[in-house]
DNA sequence: TCTAACCTTGACGTTCGGGTCAAACATCGC
DNA sequence: GCGATGTTTGACCCGAACGTCAAGGTTAGA
């Protein structure tokens, strides 16, 4: 096996990781990381002296976040990049919220945040609601089959102890 | 307009619907019925002598199920297709259930169908789970948010305050 | 310094879920 | 039976979301 480069460490959250392990975490391939930040998914990581791409401990977050709206909830990446987007002003608020300046100007950057988030809750809400819909109708299913299968059962003894009866 | 010939009429469940109705109903291309029954998620309707389709209300049923499941719970075609076999079963079941005929035959038929089910179940609890998490992560978000809107909106009066008080 | 292991961009290929003609046939009202 | 409208199959095309080389540059351990 050769050398292996260890790990650069990621003690604090300066962006320390390769794109090799940011795959092998997040479970994507470094071409859907490459694609992502192509697509505007993932911020520009930083860069090694050589152009190597280093990530941050925060854009792991991002890609897992990612994929549970992809996979599970099946947003298409432009939605998630809207979503990603609105997390992106987040950030920006929460990081320079302190340094009071042009305050009223942060307020719409808010307001317009408090806008987005609501609209993916409601959002995930219609989902949710859909969803549970479904379940309730895949449980009063299961509880018709197996009302049909106890009565087979039951249909199935008889005719073991009328079997049996016969016999003796 | 000319003539438009009228619809035949669906009074009960015999397949009477021609794919254009169908579309206009659910809202989707003729194409997609067909490319859907290509796929295997609508079973080959039956046809009038001429060749042309006709679907049955429950057809209908079938497409709406299959557009929700796509479009707000983001299942492949793939995923509904097992989903509707699943459902294929059932019918199957209910329709010849009195029949007393290979009990032990329908009862594994019938298990089949409960594991389908169960899986189906699991996988919709599983999105729910998921889509609850982000909920609540939304949610306080959004206290956050307001909370710092209240910060922001008790400066800005302050502010005020000080300027009328400066100017009486 | 050498070199295996890693990374870069670029370009082309693929699968999914359909859209969009085109050419020919079917239906039905008149 | 004529004609407007509806339907059939077939073929090609599309964007999304990556996969898969290819050719070359970078890094770091020995």
């Amino acid at each position: 096996m050769a050398h292996k480069r260890h790990t650069p460490a990621a003690t604090a959250d300066e962006p320390c990781l390769q794109i090799g392990e940011v795959a092998e975490r997040t479970g994507v391939t470094q071409r859907t990381l490459r694609f992502y930040e192509e697509k505007g998914l993932l911020k520009p990581p930083t860069r090694m002296d050589g152009g190597f791409r280093l990530y941050s401990e925060a854009d792991i977050q991002r890609v897992e976040q990612i994929r549970k709206l992809q996979q599970h909830l099946g947003f298409t990446l432009a939605e998630i990049k809207e979503m990603v987007e609105a997390e992106e002003v987040l950030l920006q608020l929460r990081a320079n919220y302190r340094p009071e300046a042009a305050l009223s100007q942060k307020r719409s950057q808010l307001l317009r945040a408090i806008e987005l988030t609501e609209r993916q809750h409601d959002l995930i809400r219609q989902k949710v609601g859909a969803l549970t819909e479904m379940q309730s109708k895949l449980e009063e299913r299961l509880a018709t089959f197996s009302g049909w299968l106890d009565q087979m059962e039951a249909t199935l003894n008889s005719e073991k102890k009328t079997k049996v009866k016969s016999k003796a």
